[in-house]
DNA sequence: AATGAATGAGCGTTCATTCAT
DNA sequence: AATGAATGAACGCTCATTCAT
């Protein structure tokens, strides 16, 4: 199914490599990643199809790099946000609202990243990593308002964040679909309001 | 982007074409909609590829129709279990205990049909129109518990049904990337109940 | 080069069988000989291809036959056509007129005529037996100016014809390519009074 | 009918690809317009396929490119030829010469480009273009001529001149048909005379 | 290091033909 | 006799990759 990968020595490439990266996560986002070709990240960023093979080896090589320098650029964001709240509901809340105000952009590449994930191996390692850590500020904060005792959690931790996030995620298909510009405002109120339940929050 | 759907006339087949649809949709969960080929369904339906474009015109309409019969009977075969019960709870509760039952093989199939739908209009279109009789089931029995005042919801009703239907699609991805069986027991207790909580039910 | 002729028994058919070489004509007369196929003169004649196949056999057959079959009508109406003057003068005008007015879409037919018998070398045989039957009455027509002295050719009378019939098919090209609706008026005076000049006409 | 023109970049290719043309105009030749393939001008040139597709685009404008260049080439050398000439009735002759002693594959080359003019619009625009450009030295001469008081035309000049031109293009076919070496000798005494004689030519 | 040129593998599609009814 | 269903061969085309500057 997947491309072979290649073993071919890939060049260094420094700043440029960096800036030919986000290039290629903007038209995975727009055409999506079996769509994606050599000559379009070449027109892209303005450097020839045999340039990206020198840095990148093969074009599957390239998408991957992209994706995993994309997702876990997301979720260094999403931790360093955690560490700016102290409560621990109103670090929830603002790992919430940063989920549900995520750019279509950028869940459009998500999308293309599960669904490519779902027929390689090597991707879906990768993407069950960034899953991990995703949920960890999530359950950090949990765990901290546990032990403050503000929260009195009804289920299992685990169990209580991967719905959370779950939801999250399942919003990202009517938002991509249907051209809305965020999931935000509409749906915050039910899903804090179900995780304050479920954490039998003092809040 | 999307290939160009064919005008020419298809041959009817009747019973084979249905057969035929089936291993469609089998071979578009394993390799996913943009790598599946005429010559994989032809080798995994036993017919010839120029066969295929006999009945159905070109690749794309192959894939799309598969993909909207496939997602046609999903959700007639919803709309026939809620009928099955009396009580909107547990209405409700059979339709979450049938999503979070859903095979892997249906969730792999639905996630490349969102992921293609997202760079096709007309897919996109039967998407949403999709969604929309997804959802018909959920309302129904909420507002039938709202009539019957058993459900006292603190949300508006559709945002509610919204967010409920988005949890169970966003159990979807580690299914799928994970290999697990099935999403149903570890989350049903936390869905079920702040689904609950947010009906305000009495149950 | 030339697709394989087929040697299976063709059916009779009868009437029908001319109807639908009339169909051929048409068809091959606006796609060409080349692009035109089964399906084409399928729809054209509204029997359907496996009929078709039934009746000529291959493809190439069937529009060889159709080619064969309208030259020749139209050699035949120029010999009736001749039969009709006896001033020796008067009938080669009237033959002159008869080419010049000949309709576009025979025009365009013996084009696609001329240029597959270029590859084809049954179609070649055929080709000289026309040309020959098609120059017949135009030499019968100068021998009898001769014989009854009101001709004095300056030249060869064979030559002189092959002239004369070359400058009406090399007519054929600026009609065919633009759309003009006939060759006749324009160039018949140039034409008819190169022609007296070459026969010594006394007329 | 015709197929879609490629509107991709079309590599230089510089020498290489006048040769390729040149091999391009051979097959054309041989094999006509519309039996001419990639593959075929691939074996007489020597390159791989898709490199005759990365030189020209796509098989048509192949055609398309090969055919204007011999065309254009026979015009110009005919333009040249008539500069070589003071006195207007040996301009004319040479012309006339140089016509009928056109080499067979060019006359083949000829009539596939009509024909296939036939069905493509782009292509008839270009052969009207080079009627044009073929019919002006014959005219320039023409005018030479009458200005000098030499020549005392009987009939209107450009209808003349179509009618020599059509005589001359007219010889093509039993020539191409017959697999006769040359036009020329056989038929040259006639129509010079026939042309010398609507001139009025005191030659 | 960076690139243009050249190429082969793979795919969708067209269409004449075979076969069973 | 007439037809629809099924099929394979052939072709144009896309695109990742290799190679020589």
């Amino acid at each position: 199914m997947s491309e072979r990968r290649s073993t071919r020595p890939r060049r260094a490439g420094g700043a440029r490599r960096a800036q030919i990266l986000d290039r290629v996560v903007e038209v995975l986002s727009e055409r999506g990643y079996v769509a994606t070709r050599f000559a379009d990240v070449a027109q892209a960023s303005g450097v020839a199809v045999s340039t990206l093979q020198g840095y990148f080896g093969s074009r599957e090589d390239m998408l991957v790099e992209a994706l995993q320098r994309a997702t876990s650029k997301e979720v260094e964001a999403l931790a360093e946000l955690a560490a700016g709240f102290e409560d621990p509901w109103q670090r929830l809340a603002a790992l919430v609202d940063r989920g549900l105000s995520t750019p279509v952009k950028t869940w459009r590449l998500l999308m293309e990243f599960w669904t490519a994930a779902a027929h390689d191996d090597e991707l879906r390692a990768h993407a069950g990593e960034l899953a991990e850590q995703y949920r960890r500020p999530f359950v950090e904060a949990v765990r901290r308002g546990v032990d403050s005792g503000s929260f009195s959690p009804r289920f299992d931790v685990a169990a209580l964040v991967d719905v959370l996030v779950a939801t999250m995620d399942g919003l990202l298909y009517p938002l991509v679909l249907d051209h809305r510009a965020s999931a935000g405002p509409d749906y915050r109120d039910v899903v804090l309001a179900q995780l304050a339940f479920a954490l039998g929050s003092d809040t």
